[in-house]
DNA sequence: TCGTAAGATGTAATCGATTACAAAATGTCG
DNA sequence: CGACATTTTGTAATCGATTACATCTTACGA
């Protein structure tokens, strides 16, 4: 390449390609612009030159001059997780439709991460921000909110501060994940929890415990741990399982994962499931239809949710809310599959025996 | 908010701060990168001002005027692999630790959405790009090339382009699988391939050719089927597993997935495993460890590779590399679980008389 | 052919920071 | 105290596009 006439530097620039085509920046702009306010013998000029030249527009340029960059910003709890991996992708797919970008922020179950992301939201670089870690990061809380930057909050709820939330069902559905277990006659009920802190966990929690008076059963009936979402936390939970002298006959688990670990570890104590207990997930990874037996579990509406999501994020940017845009709670549906089976003959033998 | 002598407008730029502390904006500037310039009198004077004003720089402006982002791309063909998610938090480690930020490019298994992708760095709006995908994108290979935007192959490699490689060492850990399970006895293997088009599933391929040739076996001691490293590849593998005359004793899945996806419906059709079949997958996806039997598989040093991948593009990019720089293969790790045993022994009693 | 409206193009300001260079302030020493 | 070296600070150019406004063309009817 050794066309003269043009600056030395590496970078060409809409000045380069101007003179080159002999006319304006102003025109070469416009031509990449607005193809239609500029004659065509210009524009096919113009455009040859950008052909030639291999011109692509600076867009750092273009965003400080148009202040916004078509971006917007995703904060996730946890990209190994593969409940927000989809969520991410039904994002991905609304925003590209809109012509905007994406920039994953991964906070790897580490709060401090998220002043990295405040930062990247507050020094101008996202015209938006989708919150999937259930509250605005306390250290820009006051400046983002001023700042009057476009925030929708998914998964986990954020209220009372003028963010709209987008969302799923988790406490009707946790509700009736108990109705779907004492349907099978299970009347003493497991549960593995999430993490104290989490909203999510929390309104996983109050379904749970709403289905359980629902259902008529009482604190006795119930035991509960602690969890934090993962393999390991089920694990956990199945070795205080075991150490029981009075196991309950059903299983909840808030999310697959702890699940999945509870059902592997109390299989190698030799119970079996669902004969002797039944377990019940919720998410509806893929990875759970591959476990041994297949996991009954609530599938979320993982695509959907992350357009929607990013649906209400563009409508914000835009000015463009509708009254009901400010609070969408999707609906999860259950996948009945081969950890859950109604309560066993010897257990629905001892209820019978006690009931007559 | 009412204080006066501001600009009406939204955003607060540095003249605000430069003003309500009655200095140049050169001053504010320089306070907030090299305080040590500057006397420490004007350095309160100013920050006192920042603090005031709640000023944060606009950094499209400032890396329009710096002629960089401090910020790599990474292009990932599917964000739902576990691996990749974990490549990306040692990715992400290292970038940040130098200040560097990080823009997700997910192509979901569809080589179209690279451009999108070109267009983000072509538009200078990255400092480099992290290439997992195993080639230079086609639609900006010129482009890419010529403008010596700083690039770094990861997993899988891309030749002869002076672009550097980081890659873990697939041939010789496939090599190594299959004398693992010759060494345990087995003379009939089955092979679940990755995609055809894949350069890391020619690796692996090859690799398992290698490994045939060292112990002696042949062709006819083979059997290969297509995958596409996901679930659903290890079912139909197992389809036609069980349509088999003659089975193999051990299986070599290319990926943890396909493994998982074969464990299951072959057992689900009374296959058992280790007993009837070993089965042996790759990468090391933490659920391998919760399925049943527990699986044996290769595991990629995930975290380690995204580090050392990351750390090459910084040093591509401040113009630093070293020879050994451009090639790095990272060794895998053999994790010996329950789905692999020696040959049963009617297997073996079969292959003693033939031999006799 | 000319006047005028509509359309095409050019000129220069602008977005908001950084930084080379100039100018001013401070400090040091004879 | 004054001359000069050394800091500090300010002025203005710069990064590369977009766009309001001014200017120049073109087209068309009288």
């Amino acid at each position: 390449m050794s066309r003269k006439g043009w600056r030395s530097g590496k970078g060409i620039r809409i000045a380069d390609v101007a003179h080159l085509a002999g006319v304006s920046t102003a025109t070469v702009s416009r031509v990449l612009a607005n193809p239609d306010k500029v004659r065509t013998k210009t524009h096919d000029l113009v455009m040859e030159a950008v052909q030639r030249s291999g011109y692509t527009p600076n867009s750092v340029a273009r965003n400080l001059r148009k202040r916004r960059t078509m971006t917007a910003l995703v904060i996730v709890p946890n990209l190994a997780n593969p409940v927000f991996a989809q969520i991410l992708r039904g994002i991905d797919d609304e925003l590209t439709r809109s012509g905007y970008g994406l920039v994953i922020g991964n906070l790897d179950n580490c709060a401090e991460r998220e002043a990295r992301y405040v930062d990247l939201a507050l020094s101008r670089q996202v015209d938006g921000v989708i919150l999937m870690n259930g509250r605005v990061p306390a250290s820009g809380k006051r400046t983002m909110t001023e700042a009057g930057l476009p925030m929708v909050a998914m998964c986990a709820a954020i209220e009372g501060e003028g963010i709209p939330n987008v969302v799923v069902q988790d406490r009707e559905a946790s509700r009736a994940a108990v109705a779907y277990l004492t349907r099978l006659g299970h009347r003493s009920l497991g549960y593995i929890a999430g993490p104290a802190g989490n909203i999510i966990a929390a309104e996983r929690l109050t379904g749970f415990l709403e289905g359980v008076v629902a259902a008529g059963l009482s604190e006795r009936d119930l035991v509960r741990w602690e969890g934090r979402f993962v393999f390991e936390a089920g694990v956990a939970a199945a070795e205080a399982f075991l150490r029981l002298k009075r196991r309950p006959t059903a299983i909840y688990a808030s999310c697959d994962e702890s699940a999945i670990g509870f059902i592997k570890a109390i299989r190698a104590a030799g119970v079996r499931v669902p004969e002797d207990v039944s377990v019940i997930g919720f998410d509806g990874i893929e990875f759970a239809d591959y476990i041994e037996p297949t996991l009954t579990t609530f599938r979320q509406p993982l695509h959907e949710l992350g357009r929607t999501g990013a649906g209400v994020l563009l409508k914000m940017i835009r000015n463009d809310m509708k009254p009901e845009d400010w609070h969408i709670r999707l609906p999860l549906s259950l996948l009945e599959r081969d950890t859950t089976a109604p309560v066993s003959s010897r257990a629905s033998e001892m209820k019978r025996r006690s009931k007559a």
